[in-house]
RNA sequence: GACCCGUUCGUCUAGCGGUUAGGACUCCGCCCUUUCACGGCGGCAACACGGGUUCGAGUCCCGUACGGGUCGCCA
């Protein structure tokens, strides 16, 4: 039998990190099994789910590349598979057959409007391919409810609602009958389903199915150890693509948030991942997130990207800067930013001098070169075997700025400084000598002239 | 509170009865270098605790502590 696996998010606010971890699991799990991965919305609860946020779920997969074989398109009005509709609230007449059958089984019963499942008086085991044999009786752990305002144990109903008195079906069953429609042979979810699923598995019993194989992975927590939620930094998957993350390495660093590969490797290609991604590198315990290291799976990913990857995936962020996209001088002008830059948004920050007619001057820098003795006549020095450069490259640059510092008798590093601090106006930044190469010959002595007359 | 899951450097993790407990991020040194960064080298830093089992326990068992989760007519 094909593996089938789904992701089925409830569309009420944002792509959240622990979610697109979901998914991705899942995604991988299927294309390493050669199997489907499965998009369905869980939209029951009419008062929370709106389209907008459902298409904001749909496009935050699709940035990471996470397709669906089956599920809604993007916008909603259309989809593709054939065990559809996949968005919840148009498949209530599926719920009804279903709820018949459990009604002819005696198995349920109104309470004050709603629906009820019996749930069995036994021990109920989940062999979870994570966590291992749980088990669980549903009557006796359902019989008292803990009030967190009162501190009390209140008697309460074991039995589930499956079903609201204005007609909606809950959670636990339309999910159950979903997994078996669309033929779901291995969930993948996370822990907080655990304690969930043993009334799941009394449904698939109900209804004489054999249940799917059970996943349950570990949480992401925040840097405090509690649920990271929305407000908390990394958590929402558009801010990744907002602040230039690669989608690669966030499903990298996603991976590595409860998986391994039981060897040193950390950075995978998204191709790789694919391969290599197992439920038994899935590990027990929850995690907590770690936006250093997600920056630096980043970096690692940006190095690795091709040249014409990575002009692709910087434009935004040039256009941001007003940097033009088009110069001829951006591709190099990415390579020598590259280095330094984790995330694309760096990116601007190291270039923008070589396309800005002003330069920025640091006044740290220009107090420390200017405080230098001579400084006058460096500058001068480096004007002049500058002007002299015929063949503007980085070889004939660099000779210039020896042969400039040997006139003087001072060593090249001399003269490195001060040029810097005149023409890129800080004492950080990209490499000089191929900055000045693309700043061409006229504009860097336009530079230095200008940087001399503020000594 | 009851039940469920978990617990190796600050963080992510390797380890599956015998290891100087390995790697990575962060941080700190040194080297490289025209700066920053990259890279290289090195350093700081962990088996929650207590009992067992065993010749031997990070590894197996039982407690305790701590963390997380579930206990909805949310998903």
């Amino acid at each position: 039998m094909s593996v089938r696996t789904r992701f089925a998010p409830s569309p009420t606010g944002f792509l959240h990190i622990g979610g697109a971890r979901t998914a991705l699991y899942n995604w991988l799990f299927a294309r390493r099994h050669g199997g489907q991965f499965i998009l369905r919305v869980e939209d029951t609860d009419a008062e929370r789910s709106t389209d907008d946020s459902m298409n904001v779920i749909l496009d935050g997969l699709k940035w990471l590349g996470l397709d669906w074989d089956e599920g809604p398109a993007l916008g909603g009005n259309s989809s593709r598979g054939n065990r559809g509709p996949y968005r919840q609230s148009k498949r209530v007449d599926i719920y009804d057959r279903y709820l018949a059958k459990l009604e002819e089984a005696g198995l349920v019963y109104e309470d004050e409007g709603a629906v009820r499942f019996k749930v069995p008086d036994k021990d109920i085991t989940v062999d979870d391919q994570v966590c291992g044999a749980v088990s669980v009786n549903l009557k006796e752990q359902g019989s008292t409810r803990f009030d967190a305002g009162t501190k009390q144990e209140v008697p309460t109903n074991p039995d589930i609602v499956i079903k609201r008195p204005n007609g909606g079906y809950i959670f636990h069953f339309v999910n159950v009958v979903d997994d078996i429609e669309m033929g779901i042979t291995h969930v993948i979810r996370g822990e907080d389903h655990l304690s969930n699923t043993p009334k799941h598995l009394a449904l698939f019993e109900a209804f004489g199915i054999e249940p799917p194989t059970f996943a349950h992975i570990p949480l992401n927590l925040n840097q405090n150890g509690s649920k990271m939620s929305k407000r908390d930094q990394g958590a929402l998957i558009h801010e990744y693509q907002e602040k230039g993350f690669l989608p690669d390495a966030v499903n990298n660093y996603m991976a590595l948030l409860g998986w391994s590969g039981k060897d040193d490797q950390e950075i995978f290609s998204f191709k790789e991942l694919q391969q290599r991604f197992d439920l038994n590198g899935i590990n027990k315990s929850n995690s907590k997130f770690d936006y250093d290291k997600c920056l630096w799976v980043n970096a690692e990913h940006l190095k690795k990207l091709s040249p014409e990857a990575l002009s692709e995936a910087s434009a935004p962020f040039l256009q941001n800067g007003d940097i033009p996209v088009n110069d001829a001088r951006i591709p190099p002008a990415l390579e020598l930013a590259r280095e330094r830059s984790q995330i694309l948004s760096d990116v601007p920050g190291v270039i923008a001098t070589i396309f800005s007619d002003t330069v920025e001057y640091d006044d740290d820098a220009v107090a420390k070169v200017a405080g230098r003795e001579g400084m006058t006549e460096v500058i001068q020095t480096l004007i002049k075997g500058l002007d002299t450069v015929f063949d503007w490259n980085t070889d004939a640059i660099k000779t210039a700025i020896e042969m400039a510092a040997e006139s003087i008798g001072a060593k090249i590093g001399a003269l490195m400084m001060p040029c810097r601090v005149a023409v890129m106006g800080a004492m950080g930044g990209a490499d000089l000598v191929p900055v000045l190469e693309l700043l061409g010959k006229e504009e860097v002595l336009a530079r230095l002239r200008g940087f001399a007359k503020k000594l």
